[in-house]
DNA sequence: TTCACTTAGGTAAACGTTTACCTATCGACT
DNA sequence: AGTCGATAGGTAAACGTTTACCTAAGTGAA
């Protein structure tokens, strides 16, 4: 029952093409008058455009959709709300989807979107390798922030953070304060998401001489459940000075876990994180982590698609963002 | 160039509303051999409906849009995440967007899922009071969730929290423990949101024989920031043992200024927290606080939703949840 | 044979836009 | 007088579905 376009046409005494030339400022050949007609109609009535009928013909819908792992890590609530903003300024709006790692979720929220018409897809950081056969045939124009993704045609940009460096960062500054043993903990084993941060964590222990005792490694997840587990059995295993923890929530379970028995940070046990989420500062005893400009990232991942969106034709942007180190009182 | 009806239609050798028919099983009148021809036909072209073409002609999207202030509260981010499974488990998606407790930005929200055909609309606790102009003039199944809302008759269910009755337990909670100048943290003290939980804070002294100094009641927002911010203020102003924060981000937000000054939690002052967020009992003094099954109440209010667009006819549900205290370590 | 019913499927309009192309009028210029 | 170029706007197809209604063949009974 909302208006259409027919309605303000019938009342403007035009055709409805007139009305839409008018409405997307097609109108160098619509006179004054007849304009400001349109347009008072389109007050009075709230007209507002059906988009799906807009979409239909246009095939565009001015709609991102964002895929993430676990919108509760709030790495990623906050990546999707810098998205959202960044989208928001350049007039598109965004849809979210959860994967859990779900190999399955992922492939359904893929054809979820491509069926709703959106324009593009950011896919963020997730232990899976994305079905490249699906994504092939979508042909949706996509971003691939920091996962490991073949090499498509829709590919419009790759934003990625140097996992390698940001791994090799945070384990140095642990070797530089003096800890020798240093635990390890971080997502699933297989991914390269993982695998590449072990390679900057083992560097780190080459250059200062040092090994790295394999007893010291859990990987699994990155939430701050899979934290709290792999400390306790870190804790039964062996014994260690020091944890490298690659994302903030794993921290967080880590630091849960060291308390529990009885070891305070940073005196018994110092806690790297990874992420930089906007409650490591705010913890009670604020954890020094790994700073990676989220928020940053999200307007890059945005911008590219937005730009490959308007411009097909420009080259692809490849991205790698250099992480930093924060020492706030948790080493 | 994906796959439409009509590629099924004309490889099949049948009309594109007998595929349709049998997509949508409303197939009795078509023989098996058809039938079978056509699944296969799917399979093989990877076919799968144009939602934007459907939604067109049904006018339901099977998309409910969700309103929340801001997704970097923790909160929220929990109610969202619990919204989206209850939503998929029947059938649904969602999409999200962030007021900011922005009234243009509410409005404009509203309008673009309108202009997007969702099916119904969520809107979570806000200070803001809703335009009710455009809510009756859109005329989409709404549900209402802690906020003052007017009565429409779109309004399909309202599911509420009883505040009073939580500020109340969370202040004589302190109260029993011996605390007699309690501080007083809220959000935007003209929303109903926060006079409520004065009143119920209030009533636990007046239980008591306690009175309240209007120098302990700092409202303002439920976020972290505001949380440092009033505790500072509170310090600077007058003295208190403990503090009763209406959001889990405020307590957070309290207990960095609480030991900015030195002073320990809960020894110096205690604190309670209001939401049980998943990080309440991950911080290092895990945080006693107001439970109100977050979870819960976000199926409550997809079920309602959906119930109704299900059967329009059927009486509104008015849900009034009942908080719970927690007590862990900051009382 | 005729009628009615069942089965299997087709036709075409409709949803609300956008857009390529067409028409008509009016001056101005050759 | 005829042509041309603006100017102002209209026509109708198209996007990919769904659905109310139509058709045609076959069967069984009267």
């Amino acid at each position: 029952m909302a208006t259409t376009i027919k309605d303000i046409a019938r009342q403007a005494g035009v055709s409805a093409a007139t009305v839409s030339k008018v409405l997307n400022r097609k109108d160098q050949f619509i006179s004054e008058e007849t304009r400001e007609k349109i347009w008072s109609l389109v007050k009075e009535l709230n007209y507002t455009p059906n988009s799906i009928a807009r979409s239909l013909i246009t095939r565009s819908s001015r709609v991102i959709g964002i895929i993430v792992p676990d919108i509760l890590n709030a790495y990623f609530t906050e990546l999707v709300r810098a998205c959202d903003v960044a989208a928001r300024e350049r007039g598109y709006s965004t849809i979210l989807c959860n994967s859990d790692s779900d190999p399955e979720k992922e492939a359904s929220h893929l054809t979820f979107l491509a069926s709703h018409g959106v324009d593009g897809i950011v896919m963020a950081a997730s232990d899976l390798i994305p079905d490249s056969e699906l994504l092939g045939r979508l042909r949706i124009p996509l971003i691939s922030m920091d996962r490991e993704i073949p090499d498509l045609d829709c590919l419009a940009a790759r934003i990625d953070t140097d996992y390698e460096q940001g791994a090799f960062l945070s384990a140095s500054h642990l070797i530089r304060v003096g800890h020798t043993r240093i635990a390890f903990v971080s997502g699933n084993p297989l991914a390269s998401n993982t695998k590449i941060r072990r390679a900057g964590f083992e560097r780190a222990h080459r250059e200062a001489g040092l090994s790295v005792d394999p007893d010291l490694i859990e990987c699994g997840a990155f939430n701050h459940r899979f934290g709290l587990i792999a400390t306790r059995t870190l804790l039964d295993r062996t014994s260690f000075s020091a944890m490298c923890c690659m994302s903030d929530m794993l921290a967080m379970g880590a630091t849960v876990a060291l308390r529990e028995r009885g070891l305070s940070v940073p005196e018994d046990c110092a806690v790297m994180g990874f992420d930089n989420i906007y409650i490591a500062p705010l913890l009670v005893r604020p954890l020094s982590t790994v700073e990676r400009r989220i928020s940053e990232a999200g307007h890059l991942a945005i911008g590219a698609l937005i730009d490959f969106l308007e411009d097909p034709s420009q080259p692809r942007r490849m991205v790698l963002m250099e992480p930093t180190v924060i020492e706030r009182q948790t080493t």
